[in-house]
DNA sequence: GTCTATAGATCGATAGAC
DNA sequence: GTCTATCGATCTATAGAC
């Protein structure tokens, strides 16, 4: 589907929802109905594909934001260490402060891995390579700064998990106030 | 059903790999029948509660073993420093080196965890109470030893999830070689 | 205890009226 | 573009023969 107009976007993101909150099998159409007011014919109007389409179309529109918001400033920002603090601003803010689940980590859990390994992939790929290039850009050598990119996403998702399991966003508070220690920002 | 047996635990074992796999929704009856090699009269011969039954036996059957292979050095090792080994060791094994999922860290985040709150929260709850109480007899104050423990747990489910997603072990073992360290093993 | 057969609900997906 | 009706498959669970 199109998912330049507003409308689009608002849609999307209630789909986003359903299989943030119930997991690719337990989202069914009828949930992805209700959370979004229209019935399957409609569903299917915009989804051509079906819930894998819906699923697809989810994780692009994950993976643009996750761009634009989280590696682009890492990439762009001139000094390092403001772009950090800006990836960190808003890990904070789309996971809602822990509240919120990460879609790409859970279905990397289960066999919808296997249905979108690529995105996964390159969801976390990205994310650990534009964390260490700055790290790098801020005068760490390469081994050190991969190693630190890679077991500060890793404390990201592992803290959601706990956030979760003690249903207590300071969990994940803690996690980022850590991560914002550790890289030094 | 009764546990004790042999039998019963390899029983146990097969449907506990089917939720690994799957996840609770994608762990139909099905599938638990080809894994085990038997049929659903046998399944509720064992279950009568069902699905549900089973996961439930599941999760007790970690608990368990994380009680005996993983709290009980934490807890009952003469030299802190040693449980904390063990602990470790533990976990490697347990997790396969990363090449194994945590159902109870995969529970958490969709809802199944609704079903399974209790037994999701002592699961992580012991895991972070038991490791800090080791730091603080090994010389720590509480809250630093509270702050690591939390951290070293998020840290190893978070490399679970990396893992999984690059298909790598090698992010695990990296994990626990860091927590090796940080906990001054 | 094991199986097969099947109930009743729900699944993803499609057809076709409007 | 939206809906309802419905398809065939699959789901959990049960019944009952052996």
């Amino acid at each position: 589907m199109r998912a330049d107009t507003a409308e689009a976007e608002k849609l999307v993101a209630r789909i986003a929802e359903v299989f943030r909150e119930r997991g690719y099998e337990g989202a069914s159409l009828t949930r992805i109905g209700q959370a979004t007011g229209l019935g399957k014919g409609s569903l299917y109007n915009f989804f051509p594909g079906g819930k894998e389409e819906m699923a697809a179309v989810v994780l692009a529109h994950i993976a643009a934001w996750f761009e634009e918001n989280v590696f682009a400033p890492l990439r762009d920002e001139g000094q390092p260490a403001a772009g950090i603090g800006r990836m960190l601003d808003a890990t904070d803010l789309y996971f809602q402060s822990g509240g919120r689940v990460c879609l790409v980590g859970a279905f990397a859990l289960d066999d919808s891995r296997n249905r979108f390994v690529t995105e996964i992939r390159a969801y976390f790929g990205s994310w650990v390579a534009h964390l260490s290039a700055a790290l790098q850009r801020g005068g760490r050598d390469k081994p050190e700064a991969d190693q630190l990119a890679e077991d500060t996403v890793a404390a990201i998702q592992g803290a959601l998990t706990l956030s979760r399991a003690f249903d207590d966003t300071a969990v994940f508070s803690r996690a980022l106030a850590r991560a914002r220690a550790r890289l030094a920002v």
